[in-house]
DNA sequence: GTATCTGCAAAACATTTGCAATTCT
DNA sequence: AGAATTGCAAATGTTTTGCAGATAC
């Protein structure tokens, strides 16, 4: 695997250990993790690890834009080190977060005419194909 | 303008004052105001109105389907009683929340075959023209 | 040695819950 | 009266802030 602390100073981020080990987290983990998530996760390896420090560490990565924010449940931010263009589909049943490929221009035609679009979501939710074969 | 208590009744919600009231604004500010938002206008009118019954009558709203949370911003959720499919543009600039039309079909081509997809949102962030054509 | 980073504790918000008072039929 | 609705106050849960101690260059 690639040298993590060398890609976060190339996006102008001090890899301190803390960075280094939420951004392998979220390497490593594409299931869209919450910030609880992520604590929970890595304080058995950093045990003076605080949510402050998740917290900041993470809107460094969005701020710095090697991360973004999925708001797609109402009451919980999730993150994504995915920074491709894609789609999240949420399971209603099994509340997986699926990803899924977004054709954006397909989908807007000339609506936005004239508009500067930095940042594109689509959320969809519904019953997975999983869970629908199975009931 | 028809009458809000025989649609809501039609929807299976009994109409209390509160509720057309509440249902009204939606219908007059498309703006997809914040729970903050309707509180506030309409404590002038209705003195006695608590947000709890705000937040209460928004629920109903939504599980009746004449109403839908948007939750475009990651730490408030706003609301929106227009309920054709469409997409959520937000001006980084203005802060203003803009409709769009979407071609949700356009976007996925042959993504998600075999799931259930029972809700569609499509939040797209940046530079309104508005705002551009002003810098 | 000076900047930055970390993490505790407290604060700030949005939202939910319990329950008693009110309203409607 | 009886059932549903309202609204206050308290609780909950997430995220932010202030600041003191630790760490890094």
């Amino acid at each position: 695997m690639y040298d993590v602390g060398e890609f976060l100073k190339t996006n102008g981020i001090k890899p301190s250990y803390q960075r280094i080990k939420i951004y392998e987290f979220l390497m490593n983990n594409k299931e869209h993790p919450t910030v609880e998530n992520i604590y929970h996760a890595l304080n058995g390896k950093i045990p003076t690890l605080s949510k402050t420090t998740v917290y900041n560490t993470l809107k460094i990565f969005i701020d710095k834009g090697i991360a973004m924010a999925i708001t797609i449940d109402d009451n919980e931010v999730r993150f994504d080190a995915h920074m491709d263009l894609h789609g999240h589909f949420k399971c209603e049943h099994c509340h997986q977060i699926i990803d899924f490929n977004v054709n954006f221009e397909g989908a807007l035609g000339d609506a936005l005419e004239g508009f500067e679009v930095l940042e594109q979501q689509m959320f969809l939710y519904g019953i997975c194909k999983t869970c629908r074969e199975e009931s």
